[in-house]
DNA sequence: TATAGGCATACGAGAGGACATCC
DNA sequence: CGATGTCCTCTCGTATGCCT
C-alpha cells in the first residue's frame, strides 16, 4: 500500500453512495497537490437520565421533510462534565445533516438529561479526532482512485499525524484586486457594473488585466477582448499557477463575490475549485468566499479580527495597514474618476492600473508578512487557515478548548439557551482597579507591570469552571476568594486553569528560545500565544461561552485587585511614592531611591507571589505628568504622558491619540507636553500656543489641520442623539454616497450660530476663510492644553491671551 | 453572527428660568 | 399683567474612543 506525506491546507466533505466522506486537499512533501479521502461518521454526545434508553437510541430512524435519517450505533463510555464523571452514550448517526435532526428529537425525551457537542461541525470534528493539523505533516496509506477531480484523490485507508510535526513551508501565495466600474455617487452594483481591470501578485506573476486598449510600455499590463476574457483569463492564471492560498483585501466581501457574480453573469464557467466547484459564499452578517481546495486568506479580517489588539492602527484601510506593517503607503489615484476616464479618456488609464497593481502587490506582503502569524495561529487550534483566519477571540478560545477537552475525557457543555443567555448578561462583572492620579509634573519614575496578569491568576489558584466550590467548602487546601464568596478546589488541575498554564509556560519556553536567537516563526508564536492567553478571562465573562463562568471571571479580577492593591502598600512602606496604577501597572515615583533599587523591588514582591505570578520591570522614565479631571473631581485616571530616557514620549489617552480631535489640537497637546517633559519649560510652550492661535485667528492654518475623524457606529435612522458626524453621514447619503456602519466621517466645524452639527460641513467643500476659529480654540486647542498648564498654575485667560490685557486694565 | 470592564470627554436633548414682547 | 416666544444655562443621556 503506497504512503504519502502530505500537508492539508483545506477539508470539506461530501455524501459518496449514502456515507459521508471527507476530503482533504493538500500538497505533498515534494509539492504535488493531492486530495485526500476518507470515510468518517458523525456523532454527538447524550447523556443519560436513565441506562435504558441506550436502546430506544439504537433504533431510532424515521423520516423528516422528506429525508431519512438514522442512529447506526450507540455506545457507552465514561466521560466528564466539567469535572464531574458521567456516563455518556456516544451517538452515531448516518448522515452529518442526521445530528440536528436527532438531536432536536431526543432533547425532548424524558431520560435524556443533556445533548453535547452536537453544533460541532463535522469537518472539525474529523480533524480534532484523527489529531490531525492542517499545514502539519501527515501520514497516509491509501491508493490513488478514479474520482473526477482536478488533482489526485487517494483513498485512504489509514492517516495519522507524522511523528515530528514538520509544518508546511513555500506556500503559494496568490493576491487578487480588481476595478470596478462605479458611477460616482452610485453604490456597488454588482449586476450592471463590470469589472474593469483584475490584478494578480504571486511569486512567477505580476499583472494587471484589463479590457480596454490604451498606449503604453508597462510589460505588466495586458489587454484582452471584454469583460468575459477578463474572467476567463483570471481562471486559467489560478490554474496554472495552483496556489495554495489566495488572498485579497475585503475580498471575502467584495473582490470574489464580484469576480462570482460577474461570471454567473457573463456565463464564464469558474471552476478553480480542486473539485471543479467555483466560488462559494457564505453568506451572514458577513460574507465569507471559499474555493475548494484553495485557502482564502483576506487580509482585513485577520488585521480586524485575532490580530486586534496587537496592532495599533485607527483605520483598517489597505493604506494605514500597509503603512503599520510594511511601511510603505501607497500611491493614490483619484478612484471616483475612473469609470468617467474609462468611457470617456482611456489614454489616460495607465494609472489606475499601476494602483491596482499596486493594491494587489501590498495585499501580497501584507499576506506575506502575515503568514506565519495566521499558521501559528493554525498550528495552535487545529483547523484550516480559512477558518483561523476568520476567528473572533472568544471562538479562538473555544475551538482550542475543543482540541485539547480529550486529554481531559472531557465534553463541552451545551451553548446557552436563549433563557439562560438573558440571565447571564444580566448580571454585571466587577473589573480592575485603578488607582486615581494627584496632578502634577514627576521626575524619575519606575513603571513596573505584572506578566499576563489575568492569565497567570487563572493558572496559579487553579480556577476553572470545573474547580468552583462554595465558600465554605471543607474541601481541604481549597482556595478561597473571599470577595466573591467562592473557594477553587486545589485537589486536581482544572481543566481550563491546566490548558491556560501549558499556553503560558510555552510562551515561557519559546520567549527563552527567542532571548538567544532571532526568528520571525518564534515571534509569531509568542505573539499568537500571548493573545490565546489574555482571551481566556474575558471568554471566562462572555455569555454565550460553552464554559462561561461568573464565578471564575469574577474571581480573576478580584484577585487581580487583591494583587495590585498589595504590591501598592507594599511600594510604599519600601519608601517609594505611588503615582498611579491600573489593573496590572504601578508608576512609582523613586524619591531619590536609585535605578538598583528600582529593580530590585520586583525581587521583594516576585519572592511572595505564587506559580507563575510575576512582577516585572518595566523601565525608568526621566519625568512623567498627570492632570486633574475636567470637573476637577481629582485626577483623570487613563491620561498621561511621559518621557523615555531615549526622548521618545509616551502618550495616554490624552486627544493627541484619540482620532476624534482636531489634527491642529492634537499637535499643540504633543508639542505642549514634550516642552514641559523635556525641559519643564511652560513658558516656552505658552508662547508656542499663543503664536498657533494668532494663526487660528487669522486663517493662517489649512483646512486639513481642522479635521474631525469621527467613526460612524450603527445606521444613520438608529441614532438617538444626532451629532456632527451623524448629520454629515446623513448630508453624504443624500448626495447618493455609499455610508455604512464603521465609516469614518470626517468633517470640519465653520462660522455661525447654534449647534455644532449645523455648522459642521466636509472638508472638501470648505475654504480656509470658513472654518470656525473660536470653535477650534475654544472647544479643541484650549480644553487639549489647559489641563496640562493647569499643573504650573496658567489659566484658562493666561492660555488665551488675556491675561497681559487685564493686568494693563487693573493698571 | 461581540472576549471583559473602567474611564474621560463632547455634544445633543430637554427642562427650567430670565427676559422681552405683545395684547 | 398675563400669555407667549426666545435665548441661555444646567443636567442628563448618548456616543465615541481610549486604557489595561
Amino acid at each position: 500500500m503506497p504512503t504519502f506525506h502530505f500537508y492539508p491546507i483545506d477539508i470539506t466533505y461530501r455524501i459518496v453512495s449514502g456515507k459521508p466522506v471527507i476530503y482533504l486537499y493538500g500538497r505533498t512533501k515534494d509539492g504535488q497537490r493531492i486530495a485526500v479521502a476518507d470515510r468518517f461518521d458523525p456523532y454527538f454526545w447524550a447523556i443519560p437520565q436513565k441506562k435504558s434508553v441506550k436502546e430506544r437510541l439504537e433504533n431510532l430512524s424515521g423520516e423528516k421533510d422528506g429525508e431519512s435519517y438514522s442512529v447506526t450505533s450507540v455506545e457507552e463510555k465514561k466521560k466528564r462534565l466539567l469535572g464531574k464523571e458521567v456516563e455518556a452514550l456516544k451517538v452515531t448517526v448516518s448522515q452529518p445533516k442526521d445530528v440536528p435532526l436527532v438531536r432536536e428529537l431526543i432533547r425532548e425525551w424524558d431520560d435524556i438529561q443533556s445533548v453535547h457537542e452536537a453544533d460541532i461541525l463535522f469537518t472539525r470534528r474529523y480533524l480534532i479526532d484523527k489529531k490531525i493539523i492542517p499545514m502539519t505533516l501527515v501520514v497516509v496509506e491509501g491508493e490513488e482512485g478514479r474520482e473526477e477531480s482536478r488533482i489526485p484523490v487517494i483513498a485512504a485507508t489509514a492517516i495519522r499525524p507524522a511523528e515530528d510535526e514538520e509544518t508546511m513551508k513555500g506556500l503559494g501565495i496568490l493576491a487578487v484586486d480588481i476595478e470596478t466600474y462605479y458611477p460616482k455617487g452610485k453604490g456597488i452594483d454588482m449586476d450592471n457594473n463590470p469589472i474593469l481591470m483584475l490584478a494578480v501578485h504571486g511569486e512567477t506573476i505580476s499583472r494587471v488585466i484589463t479590457w480596454k486598449r490604451f498606449a503604453t510600455k508597462r510589460r505588466s499590463i495586458e489587454f484582452v477582448q471584454d469583460e468575459a476574457a477578463l474572467l476567463h483569463r483570471f481562471r486559467e492564471i489560478v490554474l496554472e499557477e495552483q496556489p495554495d492560498i489566495i488572498t485579497g483585501y475585503f475580498s471575502d466581501g467584495f473582490d470574489l463575490p464580484y469576480i462570482k457574480r460577474r461570471a454567473e453573469k457573463l456565463k464564464v464557467n469558474l471552476d478553480i475549485g480542486a473539485d471543479f466547484s467555483g466560488i462559494s459564499l457564505k453568506k451572514g452578517m458577513d460574507t465569507e468566499s471559499k474555493i475548494t481546495g484553495i485557502a482564502h486568506f483576506d487580509v482585513i479580517k485577520f488585521v480586524r479580527g485575532g490580530l486586534r489588539t496587537s496592532i495599533a492602527t485607527d483605520s483598517y484601510s489597505l493604506n494605514a495597514v500597509a503603512s503599520k506593517l510594511l511601511g510603505e503607503t501607497k500611491h493614490e489615484v483619484e478612484l471616483d474618476d475612473l469609470a468617467e476616464v474609462w468611457d470617456k479618456r482611456p489614454e489616460k488609464l495607465e494609472p489606475y492600473c499601476d494602483y491596482n497593481l499596486q493594491d494587489a502587490l501590498l495585499t501580497y506582503q501584507l499576506a506575506e508578512k502575515l503568514l506565519p502569524n495566521l499558521t501559528e495561529l493554525v498550528k495552535l487550534i487545529g483547523l484550516p487557515l480559512q477558518d483561523c483566519n476568520r476567528m473572533s477571540f472568544s471562538q479562538l478560545v473555544e475551538s482550542f478548548l475543543l482540541r485539547k477537552e480529550g486529554e481531559f475525557d472531557e465534553i463541552a457543555p451545551e451553548k446557552p439557551t436563549e433563557h439562560e443567555l438573558a440571565k447571564r448578561r444580566k448580571v454585571r462583572l466587577q473589573g480592575a482597579f485603578v488607582h486615581e492620579p494627584t496632578p502634577g509634573l514627576y521626575h524619575d519614575l519606575a513603571v513596573y507591570d505584572f506578566r499576563s496578569l489575568y492569565p497567570s491568576i487563572i493558572a496559579s489558584h487553579n480556577i476553572s469552571p470545573d474547580t468552583v466550590r462554595e465558600a465554605d467548602t471543607l474541601e481541604e487546601g481549597a482556595f478561597v476568594v473571599r470577595e466573591e464568596k467562592v473557594a477553587y478546589s486545589t485537589a486536581k488541575k482544572g481543566f481550563i486553569a491546566a490548558v491556560v498554564e501549558e499556553v503560558i509556560t510555552r510562551r515561557m519556553r519559546v520567549k527563552d528560545i527567542l532571548k538567544k536567537k532571532k526568528d520571525p516563526f518564534l515571534e509569531a508564536r509568542a505573539m499568537m500565544l500571548k493573545i490565546l492567553a489574555n482571551s481566556f478571562y474575558g471568554y471566562l465573562g462572555f455569555p454565550s461561552a460553552r464554559w462561561y463562568s461568573f464565578a471564575c471571571a469574577a474571581s480573576v479580577t478580584a484577585l487581580g485587585r487583591r494583587y495590585i492593591t498589595e504590591t501598592i502598600e507594599k511600594a510604599e512602606k519600601a519608601g517609594f511614592k505611588v503615582l498611579y496604577s491600573d489593573t496590572d501597572s504601578i508608576f512609582l515615583s523613586l524619591q531619590g531611591k536609585s535605578k538598583a533599587a528600582a529593580k530590585k523591588f520586583v525581587d521583594d514582591i516576585n519572592e511572595h507571589l505564587p506559580g507563575l505570578m510575576e512582577l516585572e520591570y518595566e523601565g525608568f522614565y526621566p519625568s512623567g505628568i498627570f492632570v486633574s479631571a475636567k470637573d476637577n473631581k481629582g485626577g483623570a485616571k487613563k491620561r498621561y504622558a511621559l518621557l523615555r530616557e531615549d526622548g521618545s514620549l509616551v502618550i495616554k489617552g490624552f486627544e493627541a491619540v484619540r482620532r476624534n480631535t482636531s489634527v491642529i489640537a492634537k499637535e499643540v497637546q504633543e508639542h505642549v507636553l514634550k516642552a514641559i517633559l523635556e525641559k519643564a519649560d511652560d513658558k516656552k510652550a505658552l508662547n508656542y500656543l499663543h503664536g498657533v492661535i494668532k494663526g487660528i485667528r487669522e486663517k493662517k492654518l489649512a483646512v486639513e489641520k481642522m479635521v474631525i475623524r469621527t467613526r460612524l457606529t450603527k445606521p444613520i435612522s438608529s441614532y438617538d442623539a444626532i451629532g456632527p458626524h451623524v448629520a454629515i453621514a446623513k448630508q453624504m447619503k443624500g448626495k447618493g454616497i455609499d455610508i455604512a456602519p464603521g465609516a469614518i466621517i470626517r468633517y470640519v466645524v465653520t462660522t455661525g450660530g447654534g449647534r455644532i452639527r449645523d455648522r459642521a460641513k466636509l472638508p472638501e467643500a470648505t475654504k480656509q476663510s470658513e472654518y470656525d476659529a473660536d470653535y477650534y480654540i475654544n472647544n479643541q486647542i484650549i480644553p487639549a492644553v489647559e489641563k496640562i498648564f493647569e499643573v504650573f498654575g496658567h489659566t484658562k485667560e493666561e492660555l488665551l491671551g488675556k491675561g497681559a490685557q487685564m493686568r494693563l486694565l487693573e493698571f
